[in-house]
DNA sequence: TTTTGCTGTTACCAGATTGTCACAACCCGC
DNA sequence: GCGGGTTGTGACAATCTGGTAACAGCAAAA
């Protein structure tokens, strides 16, 4: 499973602020960019436009109910894709049920631990990412990389990749053909505003090249712009 | 797959109301007919009568608990052959539910979602028809898996595993080749509502490790991704 | 009750990975 | 050829990650 920087952001909506603040840093300490709503309609603006990879969204809420969100959102066929955990007060079963047939792809019932809710939104994200037919095994030239068994193979021989060059690698294959800043790259391996200097790309570009060997021909550079990967090196 | 109508008949039995509606109502949407039960009596004699294709199978009910229910319907040979899902507010319960004394053929615990449930329902019912074609026996290397006996033999030697170690063992080979990342570990070993640490699996797998010995090496960690488990370590 | 076995958590350590830097090499327009 | 900017390279320290062992909670068994 490729987490892409576009899947890592999740749309939070609470009116308690305690609530909101906890599921926010609980999920952002796992690595995801939070959007916050402190009503239903700021969750619904929110949603449509920054389209998150998920949303977490408390049954009860200002202006519009949780469960008109929901209703909306899976109605939009913009939104219809978002997958959505139901955040409920204990124990009210009607609800939970109802939330659920709204098209609510989880619920958590409150209390919560933010160890389980994060659990359970990576749960879900991945469940929704391995429905979706991602391709695989992408190949180029001479070099094969098959995401599944997280394997690269250089003209039939396997050769070992470490984790970030391995997503590099295989963002690059992904867009082929098309020039990718040193930003753009960051942002897409690396992950949303990593604090990082642009020439770490460079350091990696060329650990990967290394690895690749004879094949490494088909990573240009593209002076003032970035790196591109082509099938024919020329 | 085809299902026959006579195949589409799923008992549910719980005595909480409100579960009971969402289970029904879940799985009718996805297609199945539905007959309802109450208490462990009723699903009894409804069992016996209707001969359902699946039943769902509350743990604590009244009057027969469905534990006993379960024992009993083994037990006969007239619905011997009907898969049983139970349905645990306990996780620690499950151990000794599946596949050891009692015979039910999965669990799931509560809370669930609806999905998770059908999914369920659908990929029991698929094993159920196609059992001849279940594998019962995982083979990799030295190491030899049977679901049905609970026990792993390394080169031919009997070695114990506990549940866990089991079920993870099982799990890797099943999807020998393929990196399985902790969280899906724990999503699919430890079950759905495990509110767990990641580094738990880190330990388990190196109990596991402990007792493969030699045929330890099959097991590879991915660094950064997760562990696999390959024919030929190299 | 005590004992035993299983499980999840934690702390610590070694080693791999990774980000940064300084400098060399390079490209390009002049 | 010159000079400014850009990229490649090698080294290195900080950080991260996973292996390991020890331990505590718990439930089943005795």
């Amino acid at each position: 499973m490729t987490i892409k920087a576009a899947n890592r952001k999740v749309l939070v909506a609470d009116d308690e602020v305690d609530v909101l603040n906890l599921v926010s840093s609980s999920l952002m300490v796992a690595g995801f960019n939070i959007l916050k709503a402190k009503d239903g309609l700021e969750a619904l603006e929110q949603a449509r436009h920054a389209l998150p990879a998920l949303i977490v969204l408390d049954l009860m809420l200002p202006k519009i109910s949780g469960l008109e969100v929901c209703k909306l959102l899976k109605n939009d066929p913009l939104t219809k894709v978002i997958p959505i955990i139901m955040l409920t007060a204990k124990a009210e079963e009607i609800d939970r049920i109802v939330g659920l047939e709204l098209g609510a792809d989880d619920y958590i019932t409150k209390p919560f631990s933010p160890r389980e809710l994060v659990l359970r939104v990576k749960s879900v994200i991945r469940r929704m990412n391995s429905a979706s037919e991602v391709v695989e095994t992408l190949r180029l030239g001479d070099i094969e990389l098959d995401r599944a068994r997280y394997e690269v193979l250089i003209k039939g021989r396997a050769v070992e990749f470490t984790a970030t060059e391995f997503k590099l690698l295989a963002l690059l294959i992904e867009r082929r053909g098309r020039v990718q800043s040193r930003d753009a790259l960051l942002n897409d391996v690396w992950g949303y505003e990593s604090a990082i200097d642009t020439r770490t790309v460079d350091t990696h570009i060329r650990r990967v090249r290394e690895k690749l060997g004879a094949a490494a021909d088909c990573i240009e550079t593209i002076r003032g712009f970035g790196y591109r990967i082509t099938e024919a090196p020329r």
